[in-house]
DNA sequence: GCGCTTCTTTACGTTAACGTAAACGTAATT
DNA sequence: AATTACGTTTACGTTAACGTAAAGAAGCGC
């Protein structure tokens, strides 16, 4: 039999390596997005809680609050054993896709314009070296 | 001879058409990021700080902050005749665009999270169903 | 056991991005 | 002329998301 490999994590651990303070780490645990365990008075962080970290960091890099945030996390771990529930729970889903696939779209639209404004300054460049 | 279309917007226009208050608007131009023409004291709108507006707020979908926004309008206005200024200009496109391309994977990877948690989803309503 | 580093809680401060309200001007409608 | 609708400036308030600082535990390396 294997041991489980019990991988765990100090505060400072994550914050190095997702880059931010621990102070970040401290409030989203306030915030009740982050619950580790604790040997004494010290947080533990599991393989888990590292996840969760980084599903919210990614959040806030798509503009995401929080809040928003917290409730797509709770989606992924909601179980949802009664009916009622996971049908409701699908819609959630399927909203946060569609505002995620808008996004998606203002990316594109965006990026294109940019591709537009730099070819458009290498034109300007050839135009001066002749 | 045709005319020119003479195309304006007041602020509530504007404020109707992206819904944001009017508020919000005279921020942004308190901020430098708009700077409509004036009849008098009023504000008068072109299509032109129609298009600004809206990048604005497109960014702020993705994340981005007002300052942000702001450079990036700045990279689309700026004429850039000297050559130095033009290669510089270039580098600054070539950074957003791949904080962009990030962003992109970001919401790929969150799309497909979600895409999972959806059909394990629908296997368990399927499961409760026979 | 001692110093050093890392961790803890508590609490007040800060910044961006607006909200909200007052007090007033102007333009059209009735 | 009075009401209604929309606009203006000025100014203080609010919220989210942390920053910063103080003061004290607790593990570890020698």
């Amino acid at each position: 039999m294997k041991r489980a490999p019990r991988v765990t994590y100090s505060i400072s651990d994550l914050a190095g390596e997702f880059d931010v303070t621990t102070r970040t780490i401290r409030f989203y645990e306030e915030k009740g997005l982050l619950s580790p365990r604790r040997a004494g008075t010290r947080r533990i962080y599991s393989p888990a809680d590292r996840t969760r970290l980084r599903l919210i960091l990614r959040g806030k890099r798509l503009g995401l609050s929080l809040d928003e945030s917290a409730e797509i996390i709770r989606l992924y771990g909601s179980p949802g054993n009664n009916r009622r529930q996971l049908e409701l729970l699908i819609r959630k889903i399927q909203e946060r896709r569609e505002v995620l696939r808008r996004r998606q779209r203002d990316l594109e639209t965006m990026l294109e314009e940019l591709a537009d404004a730099e070819s458009k300054c290498r034109d300007a460049l050839d135009g001066l070296e002749p």
